[in-house]
DNA sequence: GCGATACTCCTGACACTGTTCGGAAAACTG
DNA sequence: CAGTTTTCCGAACAGTGTCAGGAGTATCGC
């Protein structure tokens, strides 16, 4: 009797916690991670928010790290399919300034995201190589749009690589949530293509 | 007899102990930082190696925040001494070099650092007034010596750190230890001269 | 339908973290 | 020498990531 009692409320809560499923889990943790940066993701606060005992967690990953290495490939998957999706011009200075765009204002919508993709900020966190060859494979639609733009050398796209995460890295540390360095991108997109392309 | 064995090396210890100063414990800080990265600095281990309890840290600091914010101010004062000991050129152009040369080697020589100074990647960590004045008249002293060289508008000194800022990070990020971009420093104020002053 | 297997989740515990409190020893001040 | 201030530590609290072991549930082969 005594046992009965004690054991049916845990059975009900199995179930409304058995739906917090891996992708569930990885939406609170963007959330916690969009809300209180990177760093401040906590294990056991994720598994309060799904509703779980924290070692639960690890039923669907090995670590915390594992969470990042999930949370860093979702963000490099949403970064391909924009530039899946983004129409190339055939005119040099708006298909530069396109990309240019969709970029910064990747990097300027999430901090926390670009943090995670772009700067080694979490000790030890090295990316899988699973999640990893989803970077290089962002790196390379990247550089075969600017090859198809006539940008040939790597000296080259490593300037403009400098140039557009340098627009990026100022929006979000001096002006986050404004416009301030996206404003420039018109102008900087003039300045990098006069300079390799001639005017 | 038990009681004075017991005390004994403790009296000792104390002595070893007592040139910690405020000094050596950030001193020792940064080599963790450099060692471990930024969000690795633990006060227990930093305790440990300035031989002391962790909570005789607080005697001098008021909490780890304190900490890294004694470190912002060393790193501002640092970077505003190489400002002031620059002597900036007649040349425009030689001008802008040795001011972005100084600032990306003064990143690359320090990844901990430049995150500390000019990422947000602690959690709730924020500068004190007093270490943000130093990291303030840095920017002034950046802004000043660029609006003697002619650099006028707001927007023009917003490329010029996007620029900058871009070559540091990607330096920091693609190339540690490398020059791959500090290469690209004479290219990159090339580009940027020729835009805002025309050739 | 039944037994074995896999999956999911939790209890308990360990070593670590930053931090607070209260007291003791040492250093400095009169 | 007495009194005050500075420096340091022992004990403890709440928080962290993580592991081991054991339950309950779902699924598969028979």
């Amino acid at each position: 009797m005594a046992d009965k009692t004690a054991v049916e409320p845990r059975r009900d809560r199995r179930h409304a916690r058995h739906q917090a499923t891996k992708r569930e889990i990885l939406d609170a943790a963007w959330k916690m991670v969009r809300d209180a940066g990177v760093n401040a993701l906590s294990l056991r606060a994720l598994a309060r928010v799904v509703d779980m005992e924290p070692q639960s967690l690890y039923t669907y990953f090995d670590s915390k790290h594992s969470v990042y290495d999930h949370l860093f490939a979702d963000g490099n998957r949403e970064l391909l399919a924009r530039f899946d999706r983004l129409e190339v011009s055939d005119d040099r200075r708006r298909a530069l300034d396109a990309v240019a765009r969709l970029f910064v204002t990747f990097a300027a919508e999430d901090q926390a995201r670009y943090e995670l993709l772009f700067l080694r900020t979490i000790p030890d966190f090295e990316p899988s190589p699973e999640s990893y060859a989803i970077a290089v494979e962002v790196f390379k639609r990247g550089r075969s749009i600017l090859t198809d733009v006539g940008l040939r050398t790597l000296e080259d796209f490593d300037l403009w690589t400098a140039v557009v995460s340098g627009l990026s890295s100022q929006q979000l540390a001096n002006d986050p949530g404004g416009d301030r360095y996206i404003r420039l991108i018109d102008n900087a997109v003039a300045m990098f293509s006069e300079h390799v392309f001639g005017r």
